[in-house]
DNA sequence: TCTATATGTAAAGTTTGTTTTACTTTTGAT
DNA sequence: ATCAAAAGTAAAACAAACTTTACATATAGA
């Protein structure tokens, strides 16, 4: 899976800290995500596309090897 | 986080043992899902609302404690 | 009522998400 | 060039997802 995190946080002008306060996780729980180093849970998902306004599916994608 | 897993399957006439090979998890997992015993990873979401056709938020639901 | 199919549940085990602490590297502004 | 903020990274520890096996309960049809 990848995911658009980066970019999203480039829109609304957050940081990793940032969003990971507004969420309620780690820096390094965002951090990781964006690096693609976990998939994160569908609790964080939803979260993170209420903040950004968006569904989630524009901005975390399936890959073939899901 | 609550969802509609039961209402969808019933819609598309799944067993939990179908959808459950259908997205490639063990039966028990769809059921813990369902009995809400368990948040499911983004990856899960995303397949799931994919095999029915729907977004993420149609089929899982922030709540309050989340 | 008998049987097959679907669902619920539980325990043990493995894998993966997530936190904490802490250090390094990058970036941008002054 | 310097300094501060931001991002990257890593290891240890803990929590939660997910699997497997196995059995119990429910439901519906013959």
């Amino acid at each position: 899976m990848k995911n658009n995190l980066k970019v999203e946080r480039a829109i609304h002008n957050l940081t990793q800290a940032d969003l990971a306060d507004k969420i309620g996780v780690s820096r390094q729980s965002i951090n990781a995500m964006e690096k693609n180093k976990y998939v994160p849970s569908t609790v964080l998902a939803l979260k993170i596309a209420k903040l950004f306004n968006k569904p989630v599916e524009a901005i975390f994608f399936l890959e073939e090897t899901d």
